[in-house]
DNA sequence: GATCCATGTGTAATCGATTAACTACGCCCT
DNA sequence: AGGGCGTAGTTAATCGATTACACATGGATC
């Protein structure tokens, strides 16, 4: 910056101010210093200038697992509405584990993020406390935390799951298995209380992790018992049953009836076509960036709660009905 | 810092020798200052340090879209590897468009990452060059540009086109027709090329631009120019290709056979499963942050071309041979 | 012509760390 | 006792920006 300003033969000061549109400069004064600047081909350094104004222009986001589709189109939805108002989103995934999750909001906020996103791992809530307590704007993202005291932005099954309940309960469904998410966290408790108290005692919950292996397991365990029903509350636990599935040679929904949580593009290709209960990934990312970005603002944004719907396709003996 | 280092009764210099571990502090001197750390909940600003070092310990890592689990999976494989040398990863989304990829990279530098991993858009090197320019270390990702000068890091699909192409042929099929990626990608028109080479006059070749929609339109457009079989060169404009076929009705592979590049989970899943050429995705990633930190380090890593594989699974007919 | 204001630019402090150069304090040896 | 030396710790410069404040210039006003 320093060779900028002697280059147009100014200070930095108005170099300075040339860069950020201050009203002061003259036009041909600033002329010459863009023309040094383009010479020089000068870029000035974020770190310097953050540290100056304590503000990085860049949200945190840590979510359990980038090769979940549901999170990388959440990632891509926040980016997507970040960027849109002068954002960079930096990406953390902690791999479902709480400590990696702890170490990556750390390394966040040493960086000096503007705000924080996250899908916390656990319903533990000291990790929310801990970025609150140093005072830094954080949203909750997906799921939530024991007395959350930050905005919220998440989807709500318990319509659909109630009406898939219902649904399978009155194909005549009497042993169903549910594949859950842990029990320590939000999305994982809530969308298997609605359920289980839907169907009404007809239901065998197993505890998955939200990820692919647990759901074949959980699918052979629940298939083992006798279960014509499979409802599975995540997409990766969702291609493990499937593949399960598969691999005993039942067909669907003859033999087994399937329903998902989560939609996936391909969902749809399968034969038959999969029934699930799709969130609205896109717009809770967006919602979500908007929230914490209006907190960085010093507004007061209110919990977000948007719906999930359910798709019928054929999975769960549709046509039969 | 400061307060860190008045609550201690030393100077900052000495808060600075503990944090990094330097020889020098005495032990109680040592214990002092961490308790002070701890009772203050003291964290250093990573900017400042940053700053003064010019190092941030950061990776910037630039692909062309996180939905595509292809790259979602090298993203996964880039980080783990960086982490596990004390590196952070900061993901960037070009969305394929090769403007969008500049500002990425743009920014990247600004916030000066200590090198960048790149899956370039196009095969322009003047984006290249001005990273070269600028001294960042560069390493190339998946795909490469025209008189690329830094390190590359991909995977050589020759082997298993001409295999599949040998295959399709030795079948009997007559109308090849080819999805590839864009003609101003490095993979793009090697793949298509080599496949072409290997048909030998069969193929019809229609491009599209590694996006769904565009796969549903190439397919269609070939099965109409009366295509028995389709090789597509990207998962997700091979999803496109699925849903076209399956919309037609049209049956894998007796009125139509397919092979995709790219595995996915669930393509084992499809009936039949599809067959592939499957990348080692984890491998490259891990691969390319191996090099960019060698780069870093000094070093001068060679290129590395890892080999793809074909997996036979039936959509191309396999049992019928 | 002196006074005052507006306007454009420069000077220097500052953000929060790292680190070279220096100081102070013992300890040992002759 | 005094000189030499190693060690623990301090002082202050520095990284590259922003910005409050000071200053200079020129036109308007009386």
């Amino acid at each position: 910056m320093k060779d900028v300003a002697q280059h147009a033969g100014v200070s930095t000061a108005t170099v300075s101010r040339v860069l950020n549109g201050h009203a002061a400069p003259t036009p041909e004064t600033r002329e010459r210093v863009l023309a040094a600047i383009e010479e020089l081909g000068y870029r000035p350094n974020a770190l310097a200038r953050s540290l100056r104004t304590t503000s990085t222009q860049t949200l945190g986001l840590v979510i359990s697992d980038l090769l979940n589709p549901f999170f990388a189109e959440i990632a891509r939805a926040v980016e997507d509405e970040a960027r849109s108002h002068g954002y960079c989103v930096v990406i953390g995934n902690a791999d479902e584990s709480a400590e990696q999750e702890a170490t990556y909001v750390r390394t966040l906020l040493d960086r000096r993020v503007d705000g924080l996103l996250l899908c916390p791992a656990t319903d533990d809530p000291s990790l929310v406390r801990e970025v609150s307590a140093g005072g830094v704007p954080l949203v909750l993202l997906d799921r939530t935390v024991r007395g959350a005291t930050c905005p919220v932005v998440r989807a709500d099954g318990s319509e659909a799951l109630t009406a898939l309940a219902r649904r399978l309960v009155g194909a005549g469904h009497t042993r169903i298995g549910v594949i859950a998410g842990p029990p320590n966290t939000s999305t994982g408790r809530e969308r298997t209380d609605v359920l289980t108290a839907a169907l009404g005692g007809v239901a065998q919950v197993v505890h998955g992790d939200f990820r692919q292996e647990s759901g074949s397991q959980a699918a052979a365990k629940l298939i083992d018992d006798g279960a014509t029903a499979l409802v599975v509350m995540d997409n990766l636990m969702g291609l493990g049953a499937l593949g399960e599935i598969r691999a005993r040679g039942l067909q669907i929904p003859h033999d087994i009836a399937l329903a998902v949580f989560d939609d996936q593009p391909w969902f749809p290709l399968l034969d038959p076509p999969i029934t699930v209960i799709a969130q609205p990934t896109v717009e809770m990312g967006r919602a979500a960036a908007r929230s914490l970005l209006a907190l960085i603002n010093g507004q007061q944004p209110d919990d977000v709660r948007l719906t999930a719907k359910l798709v019928l396709r054929g999975s769960c003996g549709e046509a039969e009905l």
